[in-house]
DNA sequence: TCTAACCTTAACGTTAACGGCAAGGATGTG
DNA sequence: CACATCCTTGCCGTTAACGTTAAGGTTAGA
């Protein structure tokens, strides 16, 4: 067992694509695919050219996984909805590079517009959702109405088979 | 009691691939790889083994539609949730057949368990769904503090974040 | 009756999203 | 330094969910 801790030379706590693998829960092969898809870019690479990924990109990877496992979502439309988080960790570095209120202001608001849109992405989605669990409890009321009448012990109206939804 | 209905000698409205096509959005390939799953009954054949599709299949099928274009299940989770679904539809006739009214209790009952179970499903979905919305609020609220210490005057306290890089 | 427009099954092609090698280089530990 | 592990970049294979002919039968209208 190594008993020295990793003495903060440089860049500490990035992780090669194995870690982040057991990390996340997605394969090698997987994150290798999302590179090349463009959803994620390298973070940074070693010596010998090995991936070293930090923080920043196991978040990444997880909203990935998010999107794709939770909400169903196709890797090229996550790719849209990262084009705005790409874009949010671009706005970081032009943050840091100024010191105009204005300018960062602006970049702020830029990065608050693109998480609004996720949200309304996201919440598009779930209305669809909760439309079909309407649906769903329809059908329900249906039943129980049913039931009620057989409660009720009798033989209800005809019932000309469905009328309109 | 109950005087017969006129006799439903020919069924009408009974709908041929095409119009059914053009009624749901769906190919008529993907009607068919629909039924050569099994997602879907015949309905019924014509004499030269023309698909004839009934209003039940219709809104079968637009279902399916929903569950795959506004949800992202994949077509064997849909398989699963029309399991649900199709033993309904065959409950019907059981249903019809039977005037036992503690059968017809158990068959409705049955059939709103399976409900209750695709609502369940719809229900994780959307919780997931929520879930990954609170964080992109948490995202903006980050942003918004960052824009309240700009608008209240320049350089904002130390700001033990992870803005080390 | 004849034909245009529709339908059938069968079979092969395609795209997305990976899985699984293979050949060779990089790393760290005894 | 030797060796077991990692890693790299290809490149081919696979499954799901269809698209696209091909070859021929069916229907409805003039």
């Amino acid at each position: 067992m190594t008993h020295l801790d990793a003495p903060p030379t440089t860049e500490p706590d990035l992780l090669r694509i194995h870690e982040v693998s057991a990390e996340t829960g997605l394969t090698t092969r997987t994150i290798r695919y999302y590179e090349e898809l463009g959803l994620l870019k390298p973070a940074a690479r070693s010596e010998g050219s090995y991936r070293l990924f930090d923080p920043d990109d196991l978040e990444r990877l997880r909203f990935i996984k998010g999107l794709r496992d939770d909400a169903g979502f196709s890797l090229a439309e996550i790719g849209q909805l990262l084009e705005d988080d790409l874009a949010r960790v671009r706005n970081r570095s032009r943050f840091r590079s100024t010191t105009d209120a204005t300018e960062r202001r602006a970049i702020l608001e830029d990065a608050m517009g693109r998480v609004d849109r996720q949200v309304a992405t996201l919440q598009t989605k779930i209305d669809r959702l909760e439309a079909m669990i309407a649906e769903a409890h329809a059908r329900r009321a249906h039943l129980e109405n049913h039931l009620a009448e057989i409660d009720a012990g009798a033989e209800p109206a005809p019932h000309a088979h469905e009328s309109r939804r």
